[in-house]
RNA sequence: GGGUCGGUGCCCGAGCGGCCAAAGGGAGCAGACUGUAAAUCUGCCGGCACAGCCUUCGGAGGUUCAAAUCCUCCCCGGCCCA
């Protein structure tokens, strides 16, 4: 019972662009979706994503099963009502916090301390399925285990298999049809591990298949091996996502080689620590020589913060401690990021990807 | 006028004979951040020809092998008494 699938309209070598249609709807890809863990994007509203024109929002299972509570969110009318956001939904299943929050793991499941009160939590395959059938998003992940890298072969064959074992009981206790539920290949920077997790996720049947386990640790030349693995071997109609990656120079090679969606907290997060994304690089705009520039984050920026306010005036409130400060480059940071995914999705529409990678590369390479 | 406590690096503030270019904050400067324990974290922060040297702890003298630290006088602040 696949309730999603995915249409490409159109091809750039391994690159596809084309739209994925969900129970509630649709969006295009590639696409880049930003992280709302707890409900919300930091700083920002859904009225601010709706301009910013986002399609597709995530949240966080363990998060919000912590506080207040999937029933609550349940009975509130599931989380897009709660956060008054008409577009679409992805919940990731709280895998991510294996790899940060260092658990216990066995092969139930995942046990750990709450960051919130300190109380023990336990999440489970099945569990994590059900709290996210409460949270009601369009799309939900599979609980996995992503070892930070580098690891020792041992570890990442383990995750791997217990990622393998956990999406098989995923896929066996998700039982809402109007809801996609995504498995999670692992398998670090090994091409056969990848090539393998790959093979045995397909032949579980997911509405998509995400990527994971990926920029955590592990050289950037050892990242688009072990992803071509995967991507080679996932079925042309379904959804792929890279989780967690979120630089430009990553993207664009990713699409290459045939992802369709991206999350990172990458830009909203430089964005509160003051670090502007722009066509020409990154830059602080703290540093001292933006102290009287009345120039805009990015000349050729087209977003509401770049039209209206100086680099002197946002490094003025980054200094002083406004908030708005950090509000501004998030909006900022979104913007331009979303509009760098929409300018590779038209270059794959139009066969430039090529030429598009090189000038990307210039700017982000090294 | 008398008494008393105090004046330390950009700011606040420890130190009270050698281990002091001087703790700790803050500010400032630079950097990191990739399925958010991150409005967080890291480094630098007197000067220089830099494994050493030079100038600093209100000012000027003095004691001592050695003073931010002890003594004398002066300047400046707080409080108390007149």
């Amino acid at each position: 019972m696949t309730v999603a699938f995915f249409t490409t309209e159109a091809c750039d070598g391994l690159a596809r662009a084309g739209s994925v249609r969900t129970p509630r709807g649709g969006f295009s890809t590639p696409c880049f979706m930003p992280v709302g863990t707890r409900g919300a994007v930091r700083l920002l509203s859904s009225a601010d994503l709706e301009d910013l024109g986002a399609e597709v929002v995530l949240a966080n299972t363990y998060h919000l099963m912590a506080r207040p509570g999937a029933d609550v969110v349940a009975g509130m009318g599931g989380l897009h009502r709660f956060e008054g956001w008409t577009g679409q939904m992805l919940t990731d299943s709280g895998g991510y916090q294996v790899f940060s929050l260092r658990p216990h793991v066995d092969d139930g499941g995942v046990t750990f301390r709450s960051t919130y009160d300190g109380s023990p939590q336990r999440l489970t395959p099945e569990g994590t399925v059900a709290a996210q059938e409460l949270l009601g998003a369009d799309i939900q992940m599979a609980l996995d285990v992503c070892p930070g890298l580098p690891a020792p072969d041992e570890v990442v064959r383990a995750a791997m298999e217990r990622t393998l074992a956990w999406g098989k009981r995923a896929r066996a206790a998700h039982t809402r049809a109007d809801q996609c539920l995504f498995g999670i290949v692992q398998g670090g920077t090994s091409v056969e591990l990848r090539a393998e997790a790959a093979d045995r996720t397909v032949a579980l049947d997911f509405d998509g298949y995400a990527i994971g386990g990926l920029s955590v640790g592990e050289k950037k030349q050892h990242m688009l091996p072990a992803l071509a693995a995967v991507t080679s071997r996932l079925p042309a109609d379904r959804p792929r996502y890279l989780m967690g990656v979120g630089d430009p120079l990553s993207i664009i090679d990713a699409v290459a080689l045939g992802v369709d969606m991206f999350d990172c907290v990458l830009p909203t997060r430089l964005a509160r620590h003051g670090t502007a994304l722009t066509s020409e690089g990154r830059y602080q705009i703290k540093a001292a020589r933006y102290a009287r520039d009345g120039g805009p984050l990015d000349p050729g920026c087209g977003c509401t913060v770049c039209g209206r306010w100086s680099r002197a005036y946002l490094r003025h409130l980054f200094m002083v401690g406004e908030p708005t400060a950090a509000r501004l480059l998030t909006l900022h940071n979104l913007y331009w990021l979303l509009g760098f995914v929409a300018e590779v999705r038209s270059a794959v529409r139009g066969g430039a990807l090529g030429e598009l990678r090189s000038r990307v590369g210039a700017v982000w390479e090294r």
